[in-house]
RNA sequence: GCCUCGAUAGCUCAAUGGUAGAGCAGUUGACUCUUAAUCAAUUGGUUGAAGGUUCGAGUCCUUCUCGGGGUACCA
């Protein structure tokens, strides 16, 4: 990025030398007819086929060359022989570097050692490398440089790079499953006057020509319940999230969440379509419902059963367990206490509920590594879900905690306009969430009852493909810019 | 934000406070079935940045930059 070096300047001279001979090394065409994997499924001795790819390996012999070409689908390699390709071709060959791309014409055939081989009659040069790329034997691992050029990254680890495939194929699997299942996918603002749905920190930014300011979205779902009130009745829409705060391992200022409602369900339906979806994606996609996560030496740390169905527990009962039959008959004061002493950190401002859920979120929620829907939360926690009939002081919610963290969250949504204007306003704790007035007023014109559910996408698949970090499943994982000078 | 660990050649890593090194790739040469090709020779460094201590600093101290982990914030 900086100076150059002598490999970027050995490569400069190379790419001058064969422009010298008349060879453009950045030619504007070279058409393949297959794939380097089709090229190999479909082999056969003396079939005439042109690929091109990447060179990643070059093995000189005297007289003859190996090397090895790489495109999107598989690796090949190319045999090139001097008096196949000529004197002067077979000279531009040798001077080739490694990274450079290549289209080559040849036919099929099987080396001694039995390698499916492409023998080199003729070949375009269709992309010069001017810098090296990282050693091929023992990769990139600069944990840095693996994800501020993560096109590095890809060419080395080809692991990181099938991660990032089925990635892919595991949201194609959800697309496909929640249209199966009559939603319609839609999209709403991600600049959002007032933003709601979710109590945390913003981003703002700044709109010229109206001359007011926006606010990058925080959740999608009060622009999705007004669909609800327009008679769409199933809706989701899979986008991105931008909360300004800390990042982690298992945080990223944008994320990518789906949310989805349908009407005249409830949190009941959505546990249906979680396990279904869920159990649905991992056999398609890992092909199992047994999910290994394994350290750096391939030890298995963890094994998840997403086998159905899923436990269902009461938050209140977790509670219990953890904080002993007696957590909600003591008073405020010594369940603060038995907090501390259980070892949850307890911020001297927290109110009763929050102290409770203190406990949950650092002594419970790491635990529940199979998958767990916590039903029932006390309504303090969240005002946008109806309260349950059964006991008042909780609500018709689940949060389904795999992996130690939260994938998912639903509620029985609330309808009522009235309870939800209240709910909004009299929110407890630190963080609430802004009001936001021409949800209400949309609310007022009736919303029919509903479920509702929010998958963390990305937490999903380090669960589904057994990574540890946020930053392995995003390409480009937010790294502060690196300063000039 | 706080705590802590780290940054050495293109890549992966060494180097009691005492001459900055290895493997890979790169360069030159040999070789028409190699695949981490092999063999021979060889280039490559402002040790993240700036100060300081010392006869002498990659190594010790201070500040800064970036990154990892933890923690706080994240209903």
């Amino acid at each position: 990025m900086e100076e150059e070096n002598s490999l970027i300047e050995q490569r400069k001279a190379n790419l001058a030398a064969l422009r010298e001979k008349g060879i453009e090394p950045f030619a504007n065409k070279f058409t393949p007819n297959e794939t380097c994997a089709g090229a190999r499924e479909n082999y056969e001795e003396g079939r005439e086929v042109a690929l091109a790819g990447r060179m990643t390996a070059f093995r000189t012999m005297g007289k003859s060359i190996f090397l090895d070409i790489r495109d999107g689908s598989d690796r090949m390699q190319v045999y090139a022989q001097k008096n196949a390709l000529g004197e002067e071709a077979f000279e531009v060959l040798k001077k080739l570097d490694l990274g450079d791309f290549l289209g080559v014409k040849g036919t099929m055939f099987t080396t001694r050692t039995e390698e499916i081989t492409l023998k080199a009659e003729s070949f375009t040069v269709v992309g010069k490398a001017l810098r090296p790329l990282p050693a091929k034997w023992h990769g990139l691992s600069n944990i840095e440089t693996r994800y501020r050029q993560r096109y590095l990254d890809l060419i080395a680890n080809l692991d990181v790079k099938d991660v990032f495939y089925k990635r892919s194929a595991i949201i194609r699997e959800i697309r496909d499953f929640m249209h199966e299942r009559g939603f319609i996918e839609v999209e709403t603002p991600t600049m959002q006057a007032v933003p709601g749905g979710a109590a945390a920190q913003p981003f703002v930014t700044r709109h010229n020509a109206l001359g007011c300011d926006f606010y990058l979205r925080i959740a999608l779902e009060l622009y999705l319940k007004r669909l609800l009130v327009g008679g769409m009745d199933r809706v989701f829409e899979i986008g991105r999230n931008y909360r300004n705060e800390g990042i982690s391992p298992r945080h990223n200022p944008e994320f990518t969440m789906l949310e989805a409602y349908q009407a005249f369900g409830d949190y009941e339906t959505m546990m249906e379509l979680l396990e279904s979806m869920i159990t649905r994606v991992a056999e398609k996609v890992v092909g199992t419902l047994v999910i290994e996560h394994k350290d750096s030496e391939g030890n298995v740390t963890r094994t998840i059963d997403l086998s159905r169905p899923w436990r269902r527990v009461k938050y209140k009962e977790l509670i219990r367990e953890k904080g002993g039959d007696d957590w909600f008959d003591i008073s405020p004061d010594e369940r603060r206490q038995r907090a501390i002493d259980l070892g949850a950190e307890i911020a001297p401002d927290y109110e009763d509920f929050e102290v409770t859920n203190g406990l949950f979120e650092k002594l419970i929620e790491p635990t529940l590594i199979q998958p767990t829907f916590v039903t029932h939360l006390p309504k303090e926690l969240i005002p946008l879900a109806k309260l349950s009939p059964e006991d008042p002081t909780t609500i018709e919610v689940f949060e389904c905690c795999i992996n130690g963290q939260e994938i998912a969250p639903a509620y029985t949504e609330q309808n009522d306009p009235v309870a939800q204007r209240e709910a909004l306003v009299n929110q407890a704790g630190e963080e609430q969430q802004k009001l936001d007035d021409d949800f209400l007023t949309a609310l007022e014109h009736g919303m029919p009852p509903a479920g509702g559910i929010g998958i963390g996408i990305d937490r999903l698949i380090m669960m589904l493909l057994g990574q540890e970090s946020i930053r392995d499943v995003l390409l480009f994982p937010q790294l502060k810019p690196k300063s000039e000078g």
